[in-house]
DNA sequence: TTTATTTTTTAGGTTTGTCTAAATTTTAAT
DNA sequence: ATTAAAATTTAGACAAACCTAAAAAATAAA
């Protein structure tokens, strides 16, 4: 089955929406989607029709078990684009939204294969979120915030939730990245700040608020 | 200036029958884009009022300096790639069409300009046809197929004209790809065919049919 | 349990890019 | 120079994806 670029960024949203909260509503969309309310119904009965949603007038929405392989694969061709965007062209990671928003339409299962390959299978993409295998399995790794890490244990930074410029200048100065290896040296339970170790580098404080936004998984 | 992906396709296309006869005509068009007239004519009127184009009902049209510029830039992204399909993803080099064909219309100036400097700035896609620059300049390459080309002279493959499956495996089969390194031994005059020694491999005859779709460039 | 508010859907319209069929203009042939 | 043929354009429709404004249903409040 082939899908419309406008039919993908729905079932996409949808599915995100889903994975945030599991009531996803006509307005939450069309918000989400910067679209109106009647455009979403719209969308919503065609989907229906192509048998990606269970859908009942007023009742509400749900991908159904098509729908969600189909947004797993688009999943799938975002995080890899933006993988490629960040590690072999050099963008800076919060800057590749938009790009691999576009690319994620283009279609070939052959590129994508052929990509993954190239790519030699990465696990997760540039903000450490999980990059969904052909058959749309996710790989779910447990992930930990550095304010409830535990302490003195070889970690690896997995992701991270703010993605701002500012954060990034941040984590850029103490030489934070996905992937970096650290150690929680100790916690100070007076303002919940951390005092973390860098691989190769000297030990530094962050504040509670940036340990919080920062994940990492131990193994 | 920005342009809907059946716009950036017209002009493409226009650009291409431009670069072959100086004649291009509503049908000819219509034919490349696999459309009818009507909606060649339609779209006539669009880019005429975009300015990309000078035309006169009934009497013809033609691309102005705007619009061969934009024409060379999709040109461009398209061939960049193509480059990067084929070295980079494996794809062989009759496979990679469609997929640039998708790939070009991902507007962003920056993923371009990124994409060049990771391929290391090439200067011919893998059918041997040259890459514009940022500046819309191509770099002119003069090339004379193998059935003209001065025997006994270093010669490197620049382009295949022919990119059948059929021309592909005959190639392989020759060693012979773009960049690759050859001499013309002899020319027999009886049929036309050429003895051709590539480096590093035994040098073997290919008729004039083959000859005269291979393209090379002597320094 | 009514009434008010919010959410969702319908009805009808717009734009982009396409189409068919008919009309117009140009080109070729007699 | 007419007429025939071919190429091109217009007129009018259609599908996809969106919109606004009004109606209908569900939810919350009195």
């Amino acid at each position: 089955m082939n899908f419309s670029v406008s039919e993908e960024n729905y079932i996409k949203s949808i599915y995100h929406l889903q994975q945030q909260s599991d009531t996803v509503t006509t307005n939450s969309l069309a918000n989400e989607l910067q679209t109106k309310p009647a455009s979403v119904t719209d969308m919503l009965k065609k989907l229906q029709l192509k048998k990606l949603l269970e859908y009942e007038k007023y009742r509400g929405f749900r991908l159904n078990a098509t729908g969600n392989k189909v947004a797993l694969n688009i999943v799938r061709r975002h995080r890899l684009w933006e993988y490629f965007l960040v590690t072999k062209l050099g963008f800076e990671w919060n800057k590749v939204h938009d790009i691999a928003e576009e690319l994620e339409h283009v279609s070939s299962m052959e590129l994508i294969q052929k990509l993954d390959n190239f790519l030699n299978y990465p696990q997760t993409d540039p903000h450490g979120d999980p990059i969904p295998d052909m058959n749309g399995k996710v790989h779910i790794i447990k992930q930990v915030n550095l304010a409830e890490a535990p302490i003195k244990k070889n970690l690896a930074v997995s992701s991270v939730s703010n993605q701002s410029q500012e954060m990034l200048e941040l984590l850029n100065h103490y030489h934070i990245g996905i992937g970096t290896e650290l150690k929680v040296n100790l916690r100070f339970s007076f303002d919940g700040s951390v005092e973390i170790k860098v691989l190769k580098h000297a030990s530094c404080i962050i504040s509670e608020q940036v340990a919080k936004n920062i994940f990492v998984y131990h193994d």
